[in-house]
DNA sequence: CTGAAAGCGCTAACAC
DNA sequence: GTGTTAGCGCTTTCAG
């Protein structure tokens, strides 16, 4: 059963293809009669256009890619997005894709094998556009497509002056904020644990820490941060380690809700109880965290929203629509939870 | 700066279209020293064939669709895959696909929106092949791309006799394994919480449950089941409502991971200690089960190279190349921890 | 209001 | 070994 073209429902009804496509693209001039007819062989014959040459002539691929960061490969050689932040993060792709009549082109990736699928994707022109996600200090992503002129859409960005669209959460002063909320809970040795050196968001987080440390009258003790990699193990480790030095930090801050998730963990196997022994917060906001024990300070990003409005900024990008807003900032909301409250 | 066609690159060299392609292409009838040019033209001009005129060509999309399956979208319309079983899922995907030269396209839809999806997918050709994931009872995907002789790969099946490929866990026989385990501790009054009833694992694994508390001798009391909705709200609101009853259940099967978070939640927050109180499990194996606290007692079902397998029969599928194992029957693997064992 | 014709960029028969 | 040609299925001028 071959699918059915433009031509064979043209044929059927004694008239061009041309008037077939304009019939079905709603054209104005196009008799009632005439569009009736088409419309209804259109559907008893099951004819649907072929996106592919759709595409090919209108010289757009109706879809939009997107790289999942992750940060490592688990062992035997899979490879999870462990963190639930990008599946909310394509949810809200894929929703505002959808009612852009988009397709979303997903692949999964760790920064040194990112690279191919973005060429794959420019050079072969699979998609019209790219979100990107995990900004790095340097970014080569911005400058490859920038080079290529291929519309994308940045959250976060990099380091300095940048031209391009983004939007971003204001880590930083959400880091400072965290840091006073735990400050005035009496806290003065707050410990931190980073990520990987090269995201942008790791220095800004990093600042706001210090700032807040600053504002709270806190000197900084860089034996207080530990890096992490933003993985729950990450976080587990480097917990196990700043809890167990003398003296021990009183609270902890993750750089992300998974980092914080597996710091939890290591105070739970070191006896402490998190809330009342130690405190600890993290950043993202995602369900996990709300669902722990106890449940888990953090600052909340909207990923989900982030998201959508990604691909509205890109959609416009795209049709060369004027975007009203082209560099968004929002500002992270802290939630207090058991966590540092200590209060079940 | 329009992108460099195959054209260009013939006519800088002197030569015709074909030749070019058939260089490009590594075809053996043409001149080394001819190959040699043209590929160099190729990299200097830096051409990359177009994938839309190739699939155009070829009649081939060269992508694979997978649509998320959620339950239900979150409050304020968004719309998350809660369940990290599909981020793993997903990654195995991904990985596989790129291995192909594939690419994946995903959408995320519940199960009152996904057919749109399909139909778009399908009918406009966009990709050329399905992964089907979640399979209910019966379940209209597999009869209309059937219809539409469309390749794809299930995971799970209908009920009866079924002829397609698919990839399934035979979660009869594990659940039934999970209760042995559950009665082999001493425990008689052992909960199940299900989820939707249309999902053909929910048969199968209510059946394995049900097998199990035969061979153990427990008689089947249907107030210990409860409707869950493979979320970790649902496990959490159908456990707090388990394990209030007099005589309360001394253990809990969630009939996923996520179902047993939400119940080992429920249980804290009764001032119920899991594992010395009352005993859970679950079933999918995800990572966040094995961090909790106390690691959640679970049977494996691996999600990642499941995915990879079925990327790997779609692909054999989509060629007409001969299928080795058609339909494959994989048994999770149990793994007790601290939450029925009780030991941390 | 409708139709003929030109291509989008590529591949694959089929000649030479 | 290389070139010519005919499309893949559609949209879009441009004529009628």
């Amino acid at each position: 059963m071959s699918p059915v073209t433009i031509r064979d429902v043209a044929t059927r009804l004694n008239l061009s293809i041309t008037t077939v496509s304009r019939a079905l693209d709603g054209y104005a001039d196009v008799a009632a009669a005439t569009r009736a007819r088409v419309e209804t062989a259109a559907r008893e014959m099951g004819y649907a256009p072929s996106h592919m040459a759709r595409q090919m002539r209108r010289q757009r691929t109706d879809a939009i890619g997107f790289v999942i960061p992750v940060t490592r490969k688990l062992e035997g050689g899979s490879r999870a997005f462990a963190d639930p932040y990008f599946s909310e993060f394509i949810a809200g792709l894929g929703d505002e894709a959808t009612r852009h009549r988009l397709d979303l082109l997903v692949s999964v990736a760790t920064e040194e094998d990112e690279q191919p699928i973005y060429e794959r994707w420019a050079r072969g022109r699979r998609v019209d556009g790219f979100v990107l996600n995990r900004m790095r200090a340097h970014d080569w992503r911005a400058r490859f497509l920038l080079r290529n002129s291929l519309p994308f859409v940045a959250n976060g960005r990099e380091i300095g002056e940048v031209t391009y669209p983004f939007i971003e959460v204001d880590s930083r002063s959400g880091f400072s904020q965290l840091v006073a909320h735990l400050a005035g809970l009496g806290h003065r040795r707050i410990a931190y644990i980073g990520g990987l050196p090269n995201l942008r968001s790791q220095s800004d987080r990093l600042s706001g820490y210090r700032a807040g440390l600053k504002k709270a009258g806190i000197a900084f003790d860089k034996r207080l941060v530990a890096a992490g990699d933003l993985t729950r193990q990450g976080g587990y480790l480097a917990a196990l380690e700043l809890l167990q030095r003398a003296p021990r930090p009183t609270a902890l801050i993750g750089m992300n809700d998974m980092t914080a998730l597996g710091a939890m963990r290591a105070a739970n196997e070191l006896g402490l109880q998190v809330g009342r022994d130690v405190a600890i917060a993290g950043f993202d906001g995602i369900d996990d965290g709300a669902h722990a024990s106890p449940p888990l300070t953090t600052l909340i990003q909207p990923a989900y929203s982030i998201a959508r409005q990604s691909v509205q900024m890109l959609v416009a990008l795209i049709n060369g629509d004027p975007i009203v807003e082209r560099q968004i900032v929002l500002q992270p909301e802290l939630v207090a939870r058991a966590s540092t409250l200590g209060t079940s």
